[in-house]
DNA sequence: TGCCAGGCAGACA
DNA sequence: TGTCTGCATGGC
């Protein structure tokens, strides 16, 4: 177990804020035991971690020091100082300002760029509840058994490889819909060369968005997720359903980025975190 | 039961 | 180039 300090984080908004899928809250802890608040687990690769906040801005960690500053330190983008995002912020708009009080512990985390990848495919068209319940089913089918201390834990998420070997229909079984086809392709295209996941970390941001806009499925606004979570380019602004009535109910259906540029991605999170809660239907007396 | 969800590709003008 | 339409399925 590691203890340490973090400032701007919290471990529920984090979760909520539409960027992960696999970050869940537990319905019981296998390693963080016997705390009264809530605790949280994350996957990547092989990985399985806990979290619980014990106070303030004090966090357990399920892993030894080593291991978080070799793998979780970057995945929970703890280098980055988010406190001078918010400070940024235009005082006299309301609605950001709200937005970042209320998210104020929301960081976009460095995951995996394969597992962005197929589940931003998988996310359109659908409500956060139904990925999560797809990408579930399609790692206990087709992901490897992740155990702690003897017992099933997670699985982790299927590989291009497992995607390829398997037929379409299959696929299908597990909620994808019509998405089938364009994991199937991808997969496929993956293992046999013709995409290059890691390949697009390396590309210039830009570069990378004109790449993703190739691959057969993905259209701009899941290149702009697959760039923000998967590539960690933080200036990507993803405009879906949501953030389109943000822009047409409070900036007259026109937001300029550039107000922002750099990190208009981290702007774009804390606008969505806050456009979905019950507090902004109660500041905005809203149905 | 019906509506809606972190959209997209393809057809058509 | 811009607009329209069909699409699979689960959660609420």
């Amino acid at each position: 177990m590691y203890r340490i300090k973090i400032k701007d984080f919290d471990l529920a908004q984090i979760e909520e804020s539409g960027q992960c899928f696999r970050f869940i809250k537990c319905d019981k802890a296998l390693i963080l035991k016997d705390y009264k608040n809530d605790v949280y687990r994350t996957i990547v690769g092989d990985r399985y971690l806990e979290a619980v906040n014990v106070e303030n801005d004090v966090y357990d960690f399920s892993c030894s020091e080593a291991e978080f500053n070799k793998y979780w330190f970057d995945y929970f983008d703890l280098a980055t100082d988010y406190s001078k995002f918010k400070e940024s912020i235009n005082q006299d708009d309301l609605f950001l300002k709200r937005a970042v009080e209320y998210g104020y512990g929301i960081r976009i985390l460095v995951q995996d760029k394969w597992e962005m990848l197929v589940s931003f495919i998988i996310s359109q068209r659908k409500s956060i509840p139904a990925i999560r319940s797809c990408i579930e089913s399609l790692c206990q089918a087709f992901g490897q058994p992740i155990y702690v201390d003897g017992q099933l834990a997670a699985y982790s998420f299927p590989s291009p490889e497992s995607f390829a070997s398997h037929d379409i229909e299959e696929l299908k079984a597990h909620g994808v819909g019509y998405r089938d086809k364009y994991i199937m392709k991808l997969a496929r295209d993956v293992v046999e060369g013709r995409i290059d996941v890691e390949g697009l970390g390396q590309l210039p941001a830009e570069k990378a968005t004109e790449e993703l806009l190739k691959i057969f499925g993905i259209g701009i606004k899941v290149a702009n997720c697959v760039s923000l979570f998967g590539l960690h380019n933080i200036d990507a602004f993803p405009i879906d359903v949501w953030i389109n009535r943000i822009i047409f109910d409070h900036y007259n259906g026109h937001f300029d980025t550039e107000e922002y540029k750099g990190y208009a991605g981290v702007i774009q999170q804390y606008m969505f975190y806050y456009v979905r809660s019950e507090q902004y239907r109660i500041d905005y007396n809203k149905a």
